[in-house]
DNA sequence: ATTCAGTTCAAACAGCTGTTTGAATTGGGA
DNA sequence: TCCCAATTCAAACAGCTGTTTGAACTGAAT
């Protein structure tokens, strides 16, 4: 393989990261993709074999970068109190808010996935048993009462990131005229302390016996 | 107008509903549903006067009948104890889980539309400034300090309807492999209760002073 | 210089989308 | 009975989608 056969392979992954998180998978064509990158029509066709090849590939990367990130870096979590591990957890989910670096974009697209799961991204969860959710499960744990069941504790998790999620989804409607929320970091650092504070406030109170079914 | 025509046109919404509550609004084709209703293709722009324009119709009736609905009714949720009223608000959002009534349609519709919000319902939102999320902000507001400001308690009524319906977007996800959640009555009755025991514990810690931006 | 796999490219493909057309049908009022 | 507007219908339209084609180009190895 050639060098600017890797070249343009960057290219149409850097655009295709671009756009699949403004947009979603289903609403960015190809030809969206090949436009913005600057490369040929059959570019996607010959690299990635398809539009669903390429978002795989897209997908396996920005989960790993995820995973393997600052944000819900699991020892780093653990040096910290509960509620300040807690607090970068929920920072870190809103951050996309203000639409900046690289995590912020794949955050932004987990978001798109979590609204309307495509198959490629079906199969692709199917195969990561190691769930993007066991940061979270981890740091609601350490608020939760010991008895509490491992699947309680899931669904308190699935929660939280929810809690998170509507808002990096509706971005763009509470800017509008209704609500007409400025969303810079002075909001995105009080969002994350409210949600914080309640879940601080909440999570304690979780009945051991819940949703211990099968 | 004649009466055949009234009959066309309710198969069309019956049939529009129904699918756009299982699919969303975009990934349903015109032709899947003049096929489920049995019904020409041209019928909908005929009565409808395009896609969009039966979206519409079928928003605005949803929004009406859940405005007016029992789960969120303002004055019997005042006649309860908050905690009643919340557990109740919470059970009402969960309900789609178990795809049953019309009601649980509507909520999947609106629950796709906090998704992927689609052009036309910016619009009908924009006009709607009788916002669906009133009733919510009614009931946490019983929860938080008196000092609460009005941003930050449509914040946590937001936060609270993202947490039920990341569980009713995801609903498939989660049935799934990795999870294998059996999403029976049970399970909802159990989710309901975690997540207004959560909301019960964390809402009064809200800092009255957050988010009190302009 | 020649070869040839790797890579780019413009063009076309088949399939789906929402919408429009114009003729056929319907059914109540004159 | 005739009329005529309202409604239904099959067919076609234009536009977008992801993908394929086959020729042209590139650049290192022979």
């Amino acid at each position: 393989m050639t060098r600017p056969a890797e070249h343009t392979r960057n290219l149409i992954i850097k655009a295709a990261v671009s756009l699949f998180a403004e947009k979603g998978f289903e609403r960015t064509s190809v030809r969206d993709i090949v436009t913005k990158a600057r490369v040929n029509q059959a570019a996607i066709n010959y690299h990635f074999k398809g539009k669903d090849g390429l978002y795989s590939e897209v997908l396996k990367m920005a989960f790993e970068r995820l995973t393997e990130s600052a944000g819900v870096d699991a020892e780093e979590l653990k040096s910290l109190s509960r509620e300040q591990a807690l607090q970068r957890f929920v920072h870190h989910q809103l951050r996309p808010l203000l639409f900046k670096d690289e995590m912020s974009r794949y955050i932004h697209m987990f978001a798109w996935e979590s609204a309307h799961p495509s198959k490629v991204f079906r199969k692709f969860i199917a195969t990561n048993t190691t769930s993007y959710l066991s940061a979270a499960v981890d740091i609601v744990r350490r608020f939760l009462p010991p008895n509490t069941h491992e699947r309680a504790a899931l669904c308190v998790a699935i929660g939280l990131m929810g809690q998170c999620s509507v808002f990096v989804r509706n971005r763009d409607l509470f800017a509008q005229d209704p609500f007409r929320m400025a969303i810079d970091e002075r909001f995105v650092d009080e969002l994350t302390d409210l949600i914080t504070r309640v879940a601080i406030g909440g999570l304690p109170h979780v009945n051991g016996a819940n949703l211990n079914t099968a």
